[in-house]
RNA sequence: GGCAGGUUGCCCGAGUGGCCAAAGGGAGCGGACUGUAAAUCCGCCGGCUCAGCCUACGUUGGUUCGAACCCAACACCUGCCA
């Protein structure tokens, strides 16, 4: 087993942490449970859970046994921490859906093999719902002082900003009581979570010591945060940047790393990948030197795309960036197959063989452009492309020639947003490459 | 339950009867410059069949030639009191 923590350490990945030498001693000792929860808030992980995420992956490569919690039953009543104001609750029937789904997520970070340290998929419903209000009150409210609770950063920062509900106030009990519930059936005494669930986990330190008089260990890992202030996993349109390929799609996520800023890629690059610190350090070094290469961000971009979605796709990503953005000038010179290739991975539309749209409607219909009044503006300004040629009447049908391998048109936003459309019957021919 | 205050475009926030699609800031987008980076400068930033029209300032109804702005009811949020 290697040393879990130097490693954490000099990723960069430990921001607060209970006595770090009491739990170095309880990982010597063998395998120790690992466990961290996710609240099932969204459809789908995104880029902010990674870390976490990856955290138990990297206890389960040092030989521990992490255990993934989907928050089935927390998710019905919601965390305060980090927030500045009362959720909405959802649905019983959305927060089932997202639990199913972000299991599936959870399940491909892992491995669940039969060994000794295989992991585990856990969800809090199993035990939170069948415990009575008055078991509640009594077996886990009854060790919570109210005015431990107050202090709490989760607590005091919400009553500072208008108060909260009795509903979120109660959240670190439940999550509390999970943490003494995977003890009990885990033997886990070691929680990670983001620098916000540091309330959280400490009180269900609190509770397991008063319960059953044993010592428990937590851990946060720190809340990444990019050079220019903005929020971390934002994409460009300011939408989260989500692990499921149906809301971000695998060319966007591999476009999102590309971009990244110089001074980001080095910490990305450690708390993100799992790659060595020699090679970290060689890259970062190829990029002080060759900035405009951007082996780093190229690095970035592989690593990530290749544990979300797979080899195979990063592999197609990288392939349809490089035509589409390495030549600034001809497309009709790529050829047909590596054109249609680049082009199944951005965003697009079909259209039928016989019909004339106007650049205006391929511009909106591919969702390049929100709305028509969008088209104009970028028109006037400039910043429309077809097949790398600014457009200048976005009423104008498309000339016949236009059409590259009489089938394809790349429409460009910008300097760096693509879109793609196809007409005819081109479904055969994709499919016979597929 | 009572009293007071609030609810404005993606966010913050000004506006208190016509000059309001609504100041200012942030975010975002485009252009120039670059390295699909940052910084900087310039422009844009509700929709459309775009010199015009439509929809919008919590909801509904009213006053008025005319309402984000006045009145009423309702909903929600906050504070104080019970």
């Amino acid at each position: 087993m290697t040393d879990i923590l130097d490693e954490l350490a000099w990723r960069g990945l430990i921001a607060q942490s209970t006595d770090l030498d009491a739990l170095r001693e309880t990982l010597a000792q063998g395998q120790a449970a690992v466990y961290c929860g996710f609240d099932p808030t969204a459809r789908s992980l995104h880029v902010g859970n990674l870390v976490p995420l990856l955290i138990l992956r990297r206890f389960q490569l040092a030989g521990h046994r992490p255990i993934a919690l989907a928050g089935g039953a927390t998710g019905m009543i919601g965390d305060p921490s980090g927030r500045a104001s009362e959720r909405v609750l959802q649905t019983l029937d959305v927060i089932g859906q997202n639990v199913q789904a972000i299991s599936g997520q959870l399940e491909r970070f892992l491995d669940f093999d039969d060994g000794p340290n295989g992991a585990k998929l856990a969800d809090n419903l199993d035990w939170l719902a069948p415990m009575s209000a008055i078991d509640f009150l009594r077996d886990v409210g009854k060790h919570f002082p109210v005015n431990t609770m107050l202090a709490k950063d989760s607590v005091r920062s919400r009553l500072d900003a208008g108060g909260l509900s009795y509903t979120e106030f109660s959240y670190m009990l439940l999550q509390s009581y999970d943490f003494l519930e995977l003890l009990r059936r885990e033997g886990c005494s070691i929680q990670v979570g983001g620098s916000d669930q540091w309330g959280n986990i400490t009180a269900g330190i609190d509770l397991i010591r008063r319960t059953e008089g044993r010592p428990a260990h937590g851990l946060t890992v720190p809340l990444v945060t990019s050079a220019t202030g903005e929020k971390f996993g934002k994409s460009t349109g300011g939408g989260s940047l989500w692990l499921d390929p149906e809301l971000t799609s695998p060319y966007a996520f591999y476009q999102y790393w590309i971009n990244t800023d110089d001074r980001d890629v080095e910490q990305y690059l450690k708390k993100l990948t799992f790659l060595g610190r020699e090679e970290i350090e060689a890259v970062v070094a190829q990029g002080v030197e060759r900035p405009q290469d951007r082996i780093g961000q190229r690095r970035l971009a592989q690593e990530l795309t290749t544990l979300v979605h797979g080899q195979a796709e990063t592999d197609a990503v990288e392939a349809a960036s490089q035509a589409l953005f390495s030549r600034d000038g001809d497309l009709s010179v790529i050829e047909e197959r590596a054109l249609a290739g680049a082009l199944a991975e951005l965003p697009g539309m079909h259209v039928d063989l016989g019909a004339a749209p106007s650049l205006v409607d391929l511009l909106t219909g591919t969702g390049l452009y929100a709305s028509k009044g969008e088209v104009r503006r970028a028109v006037a300004q400039g910043g429309a492309y077809v097949n790398n040629e600014r457009v200048t009447d976005a009423d104008a049908a498309v000339p016949e020639q236009a059409w590259l391998h009489g089938r394809f048109l790349v429409l460009r936003k910008g300097r760096r947003s693509l879109a793609a459309v196809t007409r005819g019957g081109s479904r055969d021919n994709e499919q016979s490459n597929g």
